[in-house]
DNA sequence: TTGAAAGCGATACCAA
DNA sequence: TTGGTATCGCTTTCAA
């Protein structure tokens, strides 16, 4: 029914093994044999069995990339990222790697689960991209996990999550902390005191150190630091859009506002179109390299530029095992964050 | 070494072939022994193995998704919706199937390569989206791929893209035509009589149709279609900003621009921004339901909603087999155009 | 309801 | 440089 290995091989004349040296082309074989063997193979129009292959051979070419959610264009972007720098088709590697990506929705239960999965399928790589969640009971199981992982020879990398000692992942860090307090200091230099933030999700890595960048942001300046000026929420626009209500209600005399992320800043303009707060002209946006829209479509902004798509990719490299993990097993890059400031503005 | 399902049978007193059925669940195992069985599970802690359970069943639980670029939020809202659809962990499904996006880059020599990729994984189902260059050798070549993945039991569901009569696809067609002629008629409602155009790449599916729905639309209304007021470029942001910047250099009195995708659109927003021509406070937006930023990054808008999301997620169902193809091959719905118009705006 | 055993289709080691 | 072949781990008849 199928064309099989088998049968290249007979109509080639020559033995299975020597096809599949061909075709895998990491062994000798003559000029003249390989020919005849390509010629088989595309007359018979013979596809290779990726599971038997995988069986025989302990190893697949899929590579797997762990999201919160890949509607998110953050995550969209790393995963662009990464699968280019892993190489199917078209990526520069060359190779043919092909990527899963998993919506794991921010869920703990979701994230080991898809772990399982991955491993299940021997994928050649992992990587686990944004912040997770701090657990004790979660971060052990996830530890486990990862280190079944390694031990099967899956390459692993921790991609903006904190590292994960003993697990044999490699973890590339988000400065997120640092991003935040910088971009917290640009409102300051701006002229702005009263300044709001809306933080993500409580017990989350990423919802934490931004908000402690922020914080140190505030205190470096002996700028206030009411707690009402705090809101959490998700990473989401919905989210954004409530929280920033929720800050004027508390206190309409904020003239700037933080949001961790580019989808809450958006959620945070609706909001502030929608209440009848005007936007101002002189608006200032400091966000991603990689999100252009949180960029342009707001006019008249100010931008600190945030390299990010570079940490996806080089995410990749290292899944692929073509860069070493860094000294130390971390590497700091630019933080994510998204700052949100209107000078003089809203006040209800 | 690793544990292998031999290992789960002999720790739980029983053959392979038991453990095999536990683990489907698609057989009668007496309660006692199923016991049994998973506890062993649960004890080695056994992962299956995903390429050896393929090889002998001649089929994975790998589901591809094919978009242009996973890292545009139109083609990341698709693979979320498709994803939740086919059910992954987290999915309404509850199955356990697993999402290989490729990222084509509208190349269709990567189509074709990747289509070859999957069908060597022996996926469950591939489902392609957007629209597909309009050569006929190319289209012969993806037709017979096409076919080879039905054969083989794959099911193949072309979202977005013209139907391919006897290869076995489903396809799921936007209707691009009406939706673009929906969104210029919109704009001529609002008073606009000087529209501009921003066409995506020549020689695809979706361009010719939706410029089709476009000057249908200003026939309908006896509106002037200079063809100085359409040019061309690429689906992206930055070719928005060029576009936009050369449609008003050719006629600097032009009150509106249509823009084929949310993208370009921004791209135009951009331009208007950086060339110094106000945005005025009145600007029209019409966009799907599904990219929340076009909407709401931009103040002061007027909205049509076109939904798309449900595309995909009904794509999603008809690769799982949970729907049946629509009556006639063919389902339509609402296209996935932008529109920007800004009253009485820009002149340079 | 359970077991035995024959594949599934490549890979890679050992010879030649 | 090439061939023979055991092996990978699971699924699935066929019997019992």
């Amino acid at each position: 029914m199928t064309v099989t290995l088998a049968d290249v091989a007979a109509r080639a004349q020559v033995s299975p093994a020597t096809v599949s040296r061909v075709l895998n082309g990491n062994y000798p074989v003559a000029a003249s044999t390989r020919e005849r063997v390509l010629k088989a193979v595309d007359e018979l129009d013979y596809v290779l069995n990726g599971p038997a292959s995988a069986l025989a051979a302990a190893t697949s070419d899929l590579v797997g990339i762990l999201v919160n959610d890949i509607a998110d264009p953050f995550f969209g972007i790393m995963a662009s990222a990464i699968q280019s720098e892993i190489g199917g088709p078209g990526g520069r590697a060359g190779g043919e790697r092909l990527a899963v990506v998993c919506n794991t929705g921010g869920s703990p239960e979701r994230e080991l689960t898809y772990l399982t999965l991955l491993q299940r399928q021997r994928a050649a790589a992992v990587v686990l991209t944004g912040g997770v969640v701090e657990d004790a009971a979660h971060r052990a199981a996830m530890d486990a996990r990862l280190r079944k992982l390694t031990e099967a020879g899956t390459r692993v990398v921790l991609c903006g999550r904190p590292p994960a000692p003993d697990t044999g992942a490699v973890a590339l860090a988000f400065d997120n902390r640092g991003g935040a307090q910088e971009l917290t200091e640009h409102l300051i230099g701006l002229g702005h005191r009263r300044i709001g933030y809306i933080a993500g999700p409580e017990g989350q890595t990423t919802t934490r150190h931004r908000l402690e960048g922020h914080r140190a942001g505030l205190a470096a300046h002996g700028v206030e630091a009411d707690p009402r000026w705090v809101v959490h929420g998700r990473y989401d626009r919905q989210s954004g859009y409530e929280a920033a209500l929720e800050l004027l209600r508390r206190d309409a005399s904020l003239t700037a506002v933080v949001a961790a992320n580019d989808s809450v800043a958006l959620g945070v303009c609706a909001a502030m179109r929608d209440s009848g707060l005007a936007i101002p002209g002189d608006v200032s946006v400091a966000g991603f390299d990689d999100l252009p829209f949180s960029v342009d479509a707001v006019p008249a902004l100010t931008t600190v530029r945030v390299p990010l798509a570079e940490a996806g990719a080089r995410a990749g490299r290292i899944a692929m095992g073509r860069e070493e993990a860094p000294p130390g097993g971390i590497a700091l890059v630019r933080g994510e964050l998204m700052v949100r400031g209107s000078s003089g503005v809203p006040r209800g």
